[in-house]
DNA sequence: CAGGTATATACTTATAGAGGAATATATTAA
DNA sequence: TTAATATATTCCTCTATAAGTATATACCTG
């Protein structure tokens, strides 16, 4: 990875919404409607920061039926990784990325919408 | 530290010329015109981005003189001290902070223009 | 004080990207 | 085929910010 590929990392961190989409997409697979649901944000927005981060290499996604699956890129990028392990050390101080996950924790992502999420 | 401001920590790395400064700042303390040779760019360029650093928390300046020293904040946030150690790390893979480093080296940054770096 | 040096700021232009509204596309089901 | 659902894209507006030019400020020296 060259500084700009490095550069283009930390763009795709700072921005909220992405932060607490990758924070969440590190405990697991999702579709974009329980992204939406959990971050109570539009389709949309949602959408298109998705789009951001996939067309950056950060995720990756795969379509099942109607929905489409998104997922931290296989072969993760070190400093991502790196970062979103801090992401995890950082819910004892803002609480929306441990709300955000405890959400998720909540939710029946097996069942309801996405057929099989596993 | 809060989600809002971890995305500012993000913004401010995610700019090659601040990586380099940053890159530069975590081995000493270093002045404008220090910076500015190294990194072979303008007076005003190199001001404005460590006006942003600061203006953000990351570095701190002091005064000796007719130069200004910049360094790394003292109570330094530990996701920059995280992404300032992956820094070094990455300096295999892109030769610019590496001889970025080199180029500090070399340089007499104890007497030539500013008296006093130590 | 005047002149020189180091650094900062103001002003301008250009670009990235965030968010909303509307619309398009893909898939499924009837 | 038609309708419904999930998701993506286009168009628009607005804000942040990068970089350059010119100018201002701060400090030093004589």
């Amino acid at each position: 990875m060259n500084s700009d590929e490095l550069c283009q990392v930390y763009r795709c961190l700072c921005d909220k919404t992405r932060l607490r989409i990758l924070n969440l997409l590190s405990d697991g697979d999702l579709c974009v409607c329980h992204l939406q649901e959990i971050l109570k944000e539009t389709q949309v927005k949602v959408s298109k920061h998705l789009a951001y981060l996939k067309s950056h290499g950060l995720v990756e996604s795969e379509r099942r039926a109607n929905w489409m699956i998104y997922r931290i890129t296989k072969k993760i990028n070190p400093i991502l990784e790196n970062n979103l392990k801090c992401l995890q050390d950082l819910t004892s101080e803002d609480p929306i990325f441990r709300t955000d996950l405890k959400h998720l924790d909540q939710m029946d992502t097996s069942a309801a919408c996405c057929p099989t999420t596993n």
